[in-house]
DNA sequence: CCCATACATGGAAGCGCTTCCACCGCAATA
DNA sequence: TATTGCGGTGGAAGCGCTTCCATGTATGGG
């Protein structure tokens, strides 16, 4: 049954007729090497099967340099939002190109310590925490201070990416008001995100300046509690004349409440998201909404932590408004 | 300096006034060990920070069950699609729950070879390829044959884990044939994924069936391929009837291009698609089509190889006919 | 023809950890 | 009191690899 060993350096290197020590040399390419060595190493590779063990080798050169994502945020709500399926997918790039390992990691809301043991080991090159909340980033240790980036929410500690949902927030509510909406509503996401003080800020703001008052509602960013939202939203203040939700899903959500309520949209109610995700262009009315650039911003975080850059403080990335048929 | 070094086992032991092989023991829960030696190496433990070196552990133990997760094809119509981050985020899930970490890795379509370097060592517990090609699976690594596994497609070496898109197919277009359909054009995904053949299969059973001639037409999955596609079936098929894609997000750009095209659905022309994604429900018309339990699917593939099970063969999950407004 | 120089090579140390094994002291039994 | 058994413990080996260092072995110039 020794046949189903999996072959060692030591294999290769008997292999090949050659001392340990040449046979690492030959595999990684460092060091000099004649070429009657080189290619019989190569050939007891390939004959044998050989496949460096990652772990002793992260173990003697201490260079282990691999990815970890962790998303924080056990929901449901995750699962249906292409968000952080983006994320990840753009980041596993960053992480392709330069070839380093990509471990992904999924912790609960409620243990945030949890993000401590991720630091399993000096093999971590960099840690991208997506969605996290404050004491979440609190919690990093100490070993990996200036390897770790934020995805989504403008972090204190670290570096931070995410998108300008301030801007974004204003750009679209100005929009509405622009467009003779005074009475508008807002679909805010989960109270445990902070992502979104911003952007609520952002709308009080215009609404205080166009003389309307705040229709605040919180929401999850799923398109259930969109449509129950824009349901609420209509029974408390029946005079509503415009919903603003701060993801697309969830204005599709309210798209569905309000045409199930027998509301027409844009004629009676103005619907608008944000994310530009793509499923927002083919609803009918198409959804208006502000452009939400995730792949660039995961992947500019990937690349922070794998540089080492230093980027301290938090980096927004803007948005742009889109204006289709909703609104 | 020496602060910035991160702890190692000796550190602990040494604060403790204990051996490593105590510390070690404290530290796995592994084996006796006595009250009092427990309490100060916790202490030790807490005061110094110390996580564990998983490429040490996993070296010396052989048991770094770590699962790898390989998505092939690296076309950009992956970005758009929910259905990679879906399957990412359930098997993540499953393996957060066994406590076994994941990696993640991208590889080219057109580079094959290249799974074989992610059997890095053998820290691998298992391997779960998305959407693999057939030439892809051939190059496992034989060090890890019966710990492998593939989502998304019929393979043969491989126990594989896929929707049974047979019969669904069979379901929708069954359903359009009773609705009166009879000039029924399908599009189908991109030719480099084998999993479309057994749906085609269906497609034509039916329509030969029920007279009808087949329309086939290849698409990518995506959204702008559904549009371009719905122009192109018009105007080489003008009379056609109804239009079923094997992709919801492709019947979502049908449904935006038939509409460019002034055509009515589902007066004029009956659109179906598969997979019911969350977005299916919310278009106007709500699209028609068959499910896709991805999560489920995703999760049996990881279950599988973390288990060891040798489930060989393809396993396909019922798809179920999701009948809506726009067939 | 001899010595300096370069390169190729093997021996050996050691990365941080787990675990076998031998050991020791203690309580329980004869 | 002498013997057994056992939980707790430390010493030491070794996982597979890289890399320092010393030792060859060809090559050039003097």
């Amino acid at each position: 049954m020794t046949g189903e060993r999996t072959a060692t350096l030591d294999d290769v290197a008997r292999a090949a007729g050659v001392s340990r020590a040449t046979a690492s040399r030959v595999v990684t390419g460092q060091g000099p090497a004649s070429p009657r060595a080189r290619d019989r190493v190569t050939a007891a590779v390939a004959a044998l099967g050989y496949v460096p063990d990652a772990s002793a080798r992260a173990l003697v050169t201490r260079t282990g340099t691999r990815l970890a994502i962790a998303v924080i945020g056990h929901t449901a709500a995750v699962l249906d939002d292409p968000y952080v399926g983006r994320v990840l997918i753009s980041a596993a790039h960053v992480a392709a190109e330069r070839e380093v390992g990509v471990s992904l990691h999924w912790l609960p809301l409620d243990d945030p310590g949890s993000l401590a043991r991720l630091a399993d080991g000096r093999g971590l090159g960099g840690l991208v925490v997506v969605n996290p909340t404050r004491p979440a980033l609190e919690t990093v240790p100490r070993g990996l201070r200036g390897r770790v980036a934020a995805v989504g929410v403008g972090a204190r500690h670290v570096p931070s990416f995410d998108v300008d949902n301030r801007a974004g927030t204003d750009g679209v509510v100005r929009h509405l008001v622009r467009t003779g909406r005074r009475r508008i509503a807002m679909i805010t996401g989960p109270s445990w995100l902070p992502c979104g003080d911003r952007a609520v800020d952002a709308y009080r703001k215009v609404l205080r300046d166009s003389g309307g008052e705040p229709r605040v509602v919180t929401g999850d960013f799923t398109a259930a509690r969109g449509a129950e939202a824009a349901t609420e939203i209509m029974a408390r203040w029946p005079d509503t004349d415009a919903v603003f939700a701060l993801s697309d899903l969830t204005a599709l959500g309210v798209l569905d409440g309000l045409h199930a309520l027998g509301v027409r949209v844009p004629g009676d109610v103005a619907v608008a998201g944000f994310d530009d995700i793509a499923f927002a262009g083919l609803s009918r009315p198409a959804l208006t909404t502000s452009t939400h650039p995730v792949e660039d911003i995961a992947a500019a975080a990937a690349q922070a932590v794998l540089d080492r850059r230093d980027t301290s403080g938090a980096t927004f990335y803007p948005s742009a408004l889109v204006v289709r048929d909703s609104a």
